[in-house]
DNA sequence: CATAATTTGGAATGGTTGGTCCAGAAATTC
DNA sequence: GAATTTCTGGACCAACCATTCCAAATTATG
């Protein structure tokens, strides 16, 4: 039976017969990563989704198996992208890199929009295993990217107080979906310094 | 003309001729807060309510108009109560009242679900200008709270620092719809003190 | 050019959504 | 007990949902 499909998400490896894809994956991938940003899973429709990639239904389909798939797909994306740019911000603020990690969480690029990943772990980590162990595993990841940030010849020991460093950026995040000015969520946040309580 | 209908929300104010009510509005109200409280707004749907509030379609919308009339009353409520919680905690941890606020702000009633206001704020508070404005105002809340524990005598003072506390409480939350674990969560926070730079 | 592979747009699917409507039951006042 | 008012359950609606299917178009290989 050639009826079998492709395995979802398997991506064309090679060159064989046939017309080949009009648009480019990567691409369309990050189209789709805006709109669930910016509306969140459920409210994100596969019309929503399709238009914004510029691809019919049947390709859409067909690259990417479905919405949930897509979705998880996105989301990982997502996570590995946003912790690249940490470390870099972390390398990058040689004087004061905890602060320039603190400024870089609690300014995501999605705006009022916020995090992304913290958008999804609202909405879905209390029914999706899946998202809420990609969730553990995205904080957990800041977490010792701070860590290092704060004592680099020991960043075991700093764990503490990284994971205390980390909620209060993220808990920033709420401040600017109310519309606080970004500009005051960044005077708070500078001024503060957590101490840890032997 | 006699269809013209109470404005929606209006409730019976005084006994008049005609069957009355069989439920108990704020009774239904509360269960219909925690449909929305565990899966959020849109995921809950009308079905959903009604079923939880145990009444019909008809008596649904006649007592509260539709389900956006609803979720914002609930949501209005759930902050109110929330934030009296609050204030009592705050009354009654006088050795360490904002230790005790934290705590409570760490571990709300809906465990791993969170808290409503902020699941909210992230679900809909950039499409939806209502949601926002309580959403502000009930943080604003809550940093007042915090400050008065802070300084008693200059809460006005204290407001900076309060923000920061307020942040790391509700930056918690993330960590528990990831899944790690109440005891160290509240582990973490119990050991972070926050400093206030010049 | 013929064949095979794969994409494409769009129609059609069955199910769910929020919301309306209506006929009848129930409970109050007079 | 009659009149009036309101509640109740369930049928109904149009719109939207994610997904499937198909015939036609396109492009690679041989």
């Amino acid at each position: 039976m050639s009826k079998e499909t492709r395995p979802v998400g398997d991506i064309k490896s090679s060159a064989g017969p046939g017309r080949p894809r009009a648009f480019d994956e990567a691409e369309a991938l990050e189209k789709a990563l805006c709109v669930f940003w910016h509306k969140g899973y459920e409210s994100a429709s596969v019309d929503d989704l399709t238009k914004a990639m510029g691809l019919s239904r049947s390709s859409f389909y067909g690259a990417f198996g479905n919405k949930q798939a897509l979705f998880h797909k996105a989301l990982s994306h997502y996570s590995r992208r946003g912790l690249k740019t940490l470390r870099d911000v972390a390398d990058a603020g040689r004087d004061d890199p905890v602060g320039a990690i603190m400024e870089a969480l609690a300014n995501p690029q999605g705006g009022r929009d916020g995090c992304m990943l913290i958008n999804c772990l609202t909405e879905l980590a209390p029914h999706d295993d899946e998202v809420a162990d990609l969730g553990r595993h995205h904080l957990d990841s800041i977490d010792e990217i701070i860590a290092g940030a704060l004592e680099p010849s020991d960043p075991g020991q700093a764990l503490d107080k990284a994971r205390a460093y980390a909620s209060l950026a993220i808990g920033t995040l709420a401040l600017r979906k109310a519309g606080v000015p970004a500009e005051q969520i960044s005077q708070t946040l500078k001024q503060a310094r957590l101490v840890i309580s032997p």
